[in-house]
DNA sequence: AGCACGCCGACT
DNA sequence: GTCGGCGTGCTC
């Protein structure tokens, strides 16, 4: 009789599975596919969980051990969740126990119980007469025969004192059980009032189905959320359970609130402020299905449903929802393919849609749902483009750009003025020798802040007083140049010094709740100039903002990644969604050295979704996604040269497909960072399949590869960006 | 990734 | 003489 193995997926960043034998005195039959095991690997022990069984292995018997112990009884994953890990393992090229692990609580991976357990005291035996004389173990142990066991907490409550049950114990008459903790059913729900659909909220809503991918493409302000909220309730009254995914930054206080004050009960927050504890209560809830809802982020992704009903993803453009390191998935993506699996609806939703969501729901592959009209009557933002190419500029503005805030101003409305590079000025410079601050582990310029007197890289985080004389040449002529938040806020206060200015951006908002603080002063704020960075451009709305200033659009249009014109367009029609509310129209004012640019044009002239036609025009001409599936493999080595050898090595040795096409290696567009040397290799084909073979191979590749001991590497599946 | 083994530099 | 640097080999 052939020896059979459990095939096991150890938390090892190894592209392959280890065999072990069933724990000693544990039925081959008891170790079924998705529970977790624990097993001693090399010198250390971890926790491993079960792919299989299988009778071949090429190691000699006596090599393979036996596994320590099995720690559930039943899978720690639901069979959906479990195939959606397998296949992200498989489509992201990334090793199976990594990935069985990012889906597990921390709690889960160390070894925890996945299901709630109680003790309970438990008669052996029903003969009083064993018991003797002693007559508090009599009565402990007539009501243990009675109640069929007794909790500690009973225990206690019933005054039996510790040395009765261990009399009792001792005495072989009792002893201690395991029990799972017996979910409670799902409470009553009471869904709270909605408000009245408008036609097109209806329309949408009548054709979510219950099963497929829909893409809710509405403008900001046209009420996405009731739409969800309305989705989310069709399904809670089946019974079912709702999975919302929201970006990083959107899952605040007032989000959940939201939701809790809809539905009342059964909502659970996901988000990173959990401790691990915590965490597992969650997962528990949710898998149990004692959680009606779950709001979450990018890893929410995996929370296993008892019921599940509906998938929601907000922001469905985000780039929060791909994780970018390690293990890259792309949330949204395995939302996609986890609807497939569970036969459940998904909603993307966005007033900005990526261009392959926007392009699939054209095709017909997802149904567009549209949602063209703001409610209660408020008006699209006007753009007004303010071309500075002969303007003299004041600390970054221009003169028609002062005077309309100073309009906006003077009807005691509020500006927001948004600029995307923080600190006083990017680099500081020597007027006698051209010295730039440049960081010594980047290739970039270190930042000048002004309030310390520091120089700051933004890529490492680097720090250091700024000098007062050149390093070079000793000269004191040291200028900031460029523009940075600080800098304009500076300048702002100068220009009008009449005015109240709230800088939020990553440095004026360092302590825990002072972002919060800044955005609820912003919000209810009569007049004055908010300034910010990206923090300002997502989710919150600003009602009394009726001008919104972009100060510089040219360092994000022009770029060398095809994706930062998508990204930056959809910026502006974000930044566009904070300002404005009922009957007074927001105005959105962008300072650019090229107003004429055709895709500006298109976005300000036409919209988003003929500046989407017009690029995936230019992405289909150019043999770019959505039209062709690309993937990076990435490196990065502290020895200058040994990232770029290691992929000329696969490269050189990756077997040739047709139509697939590997493009370098060439060095990263900021060739070192934090100390490391960076190097990138881009597969692209038009044939998807051909390309996750390349990858395969080329993984093989790379695993073998001596210089992989000093080169960190990773593969990257529909990159987000290029850098 | 960990973790151990193993062979060459500056110190109690 | 040792403590410890990180090269390389392996994990059922």
């Amino acid at each position: 009789m052939k020896n059979t193995y459990l095939e096991v997926a150890v938390p090892v960043p190894l592209r392959r599975t280890f065999h072990y034998l069933p724990p000693p005195g544990v039925p081959l039959a008891n170790c079924a596919r998705g529970l977790r095991v624990e097993v001693s690997f090399g010198r250390q022990t971890l926790v491993g969980i079960i792919l299989g069984q299988t009778h071949h292995s090429d190691l000699p018997a006596d090599k393979i051990k036996a596994a320590s112990s099995l720690l559930d009884s039943a899978p720690v994953m639901p069979e959906t969740i479990f195939d959606l890990c397998l296949w992200a393992a498989d489509y992201y090229h990334h090793p199976i126990g990594e990935v069985l692990h990012t889906a597990l609580p921390v709690l889960l991976r160390q070894g925890e119980s996945a299901t709630r357990t109680y003790q309970k005291l438990m008669p052996i035996g029903a003969d009083a007469q064993a018991v003797g004389r002693a007559p508090r173990q009599k009565a402990l142990f007539e009501m243990l025969i009675c109640q069929e066991g007794l909790r500690k907490s009973e225990l206690r409550a019933q005054d039996f004192a510790p040395a009765v049950i261990k009399a009792l114990i001792d005495k072989q008459l009792a002893q201690w059980q395991t029990f799972e903790d017996k979910t409670p059913e799902i409470q009553d729900l009471q869904i709270g009032q909605h408000l009245t659909p408008g036609h097109e909220q209806a329309e949408a809503l009548a054709r979510i189905k219950s099963e497929g991918t829909h893409l809710l493409f509405g403008v900001t302000g046209s009420g996405k959320t009731e739409v969800y909220l309305q989705a989310i309730a069709r399904v809670l009254s089946a019974g079912k359970q709702a999975l919302i995914l929201v970006p990083e930054i959107g899952l605040t206080p007032q989000t959940i609130q939201r939701f809790q004050d809809r539905f009342k009960v059964g909502v659970v927050a996901m988000h990173s402020g959990l401790t691990d504890r915590e965490r597992l209560l969650a997962f528990r809830q949710a898998a149990a299905g004692t959680a009606a809802v779950i709001i979450g982020t990018r890893s929410a992704i995996f929370t296993p449903l008892k019921n599940p009903g509906l998938i929601v993803i907000d922001e469905e453009h985000d780039a929060s929802f791909k994780q970018q390191e390690g293990f890259r998935y792309s949330a949204r993506d395995l939302a996609v393919m986890r609807g497939q699996k569970e036969h459940i609806a998904v909603i993307l939703g966005s007033a900005t849609p990526s261009l392959e969501s926007y392009a699939n729901a054209q095709s017909g592959k997802y149904a567009m749902l549209r949602l063209n009209e703001r409610a209660n009557a408020a008006q699209i933002a006007k753009y007004n483009v303010i071309g500075i190419e002969h303007q003299q500029l004041t600390e970054g503005f221009s003169p028609p750009l002062v005077k309309l805030m100073q309009q906006h101003l003077e009807q005691d409305h509020q500006v927001l003025v948004f600029l995307n590079r923080r600190g006083f000025a990017p680099v500081l410079h020597c007027r006698q020798c051209l010295w730039l601050s440049t960081c010594h582990r980047c290739d970039a310029r270190m930042t000048f802040h002004l309030s310390d007197r520091s120089l700051v890289c933004h890529h490492c985080s680097t720090r250091q007083a700024s000098p007062t004389q050149c390093p070079d040449c000793k000269s004191r002529e040291l200028v900031p140049l460029g523009l940075g938040t600080q800098r304009l806020e500076a300048g702002l206060q100068a220009l009008f010094p009449e005015e109240d200015i709230l800088r939020i951006d990553r440095d004026s908002t360092r302590t825990k709740g002072a972002l919060a603080e800044k955005i609820a002063a912003a919000s209810s704020g009569q007049r004055g100039i908010l300034l910010g960075t990206q923090l300002l451009a997502k989710g919150h709305h600003f009602p009394n903002v009726t001008l919104v200033a972009v100060i510089d659009l040219d360092s994000g249009f022009y770029s060398s990644d095809y994706h930062a014109i998508e990204r930056t367009g959809q910026m502006l029609l974000q930044v566009g969604g904070r300002s404005g509310r009922e009957k007074v129209q927001g105005t959105v004012a962008i300072q650019t050295l090229f107003p004429e640019q055709p895709m500006l044009r298109c976005l300000i002239d036409d919209g988003y979704e003929k500046f989407c036609e017009q690029l995936l025009v230019e992405r289909q001409a150019n043999q770019l996604p959505p039209f062709t599936y690309q993937a990076v493999i990435r490196a990065e080595a502290v020895t200058a040269g040994n990232a770029i050898r290691f992929l000329e090595e696969i490269a050189a040795n990756t077997p040739h497909q047709p139509s697939v096409e590997l493009l370098g290696p060439i060095p990263s567009a900021m060739e070192k960072r934090a100390g490391k040397f960076r190097a990138q290799l881009l597969a692209s084909s038009d044939n998807r399949k051909r390309l996750h073979q390349t990858l395969s191979q080329a993984v093989i590749i790379a695993d073998k590869s001596t210089l992989n001991r000093t080169v960190r590497w990773s593969v990257d599946v529909d990159p987000f960006d290029l850098f």
